[in-house]
DNA sequence: GGCGTTTCTGTTATGTTATAACGTTACAGT
DNA sequence: ACTGTAACGTTATAACATAACAGAAACGCC
């Protein structure tokens, strides 16, 4: 049965590469009920859970979001500038943004765990595509 | 009217500043309908929306939910510590963070806009408090 | 092989968070 | 007073996420 459950992994990962954009859960539900009509949103859920363990998939919680991966680095490195315009989404390595972040938070004794580093605005083709009513 | 949405929002700033930790939409709407048991979602969401505009609360993307603000310096060059095991949330003035985060952004032709800045952990009792089971 | 244990999966149901849509009320400008 | 605009109240529903449980597979042990 857990060759059930890496199919459905490996269908959600290729229908987020697919898109190569920000997907929520029920879009991925959406999309994947084609084929098979009965599925579970929890069913996605847990693929996706297992799927942002493993850094293959970003989740953005800003958006309630999920995208496939393509940065090179460390996953939990990066960091996710979201295009308001467009939608669109760009991954940047920040290595040290993460680190002052998790060293801010030590300062207080705080034990730093998972990061969330986002950033909305316009991406470089939106701001270009400038409206001139 | 205007009259009633000021008090609106002064009522939801209330509540979060006694409660002084993250509260959901729905925690804040189940709490004042003790007073006004027809009050809605929407009233509670569109104070919210007026209070982060104002920078007298926090939205805590990762969480779903909202937070009194209490820091000194401009909200938005915040870092927020939030506590997996108590739920406390600390605020951090980090200016360098946000500084270096947008010119990440920046440096693809990003115009960077609202920042999303939160990292999850323990905090400093709870590490003391260490389960020793 | 048979048996118990554990883990993963499918399924149903429900809980939680957020917004759309639309009519009404306040208020400023004329 | 008249009108345009922005804020508000209200109802309904959409969107996001998880609880709970039953059944199947995988594994170790006898």
């Amino acid at each position: 049965m857990s060759k059930q459950g890496e199919q459905m992994r490996s269908n959600v990962l290729r229908v987020l590469r697919q898109r190569d954009a920000p997907m929520s859960a029920y879009d991925l539900l959406r999309e994947l009920q084609s084929d098979a009509p009965r599925l579970a949103p929890t069913t996605i859920y847990r693929a996706l859970e297992k799927l942002v363990e493993r850094g293959s998939v970003h989740r953005l919680e800003s958006l309630n979001a999920f995208m496939a991966c393509r940065c090179e680095g460390p996953v939990d490195m990066s960091v996710l500038a979201i295009c308001d315009d467009c939608g669109a989404v760009e991954e940047n390595l920040a290595t040290s943004v993460h680190e002052q972040l998790s060293n801010i938070a030590s300062q207080s004794g705080f034990e730093p765990g998972r990061r969330v580093v986002e950033i909305h605005g316009r991406c470089a083709s939106c701001t270009v595509d400038e409206v001139h009513s």
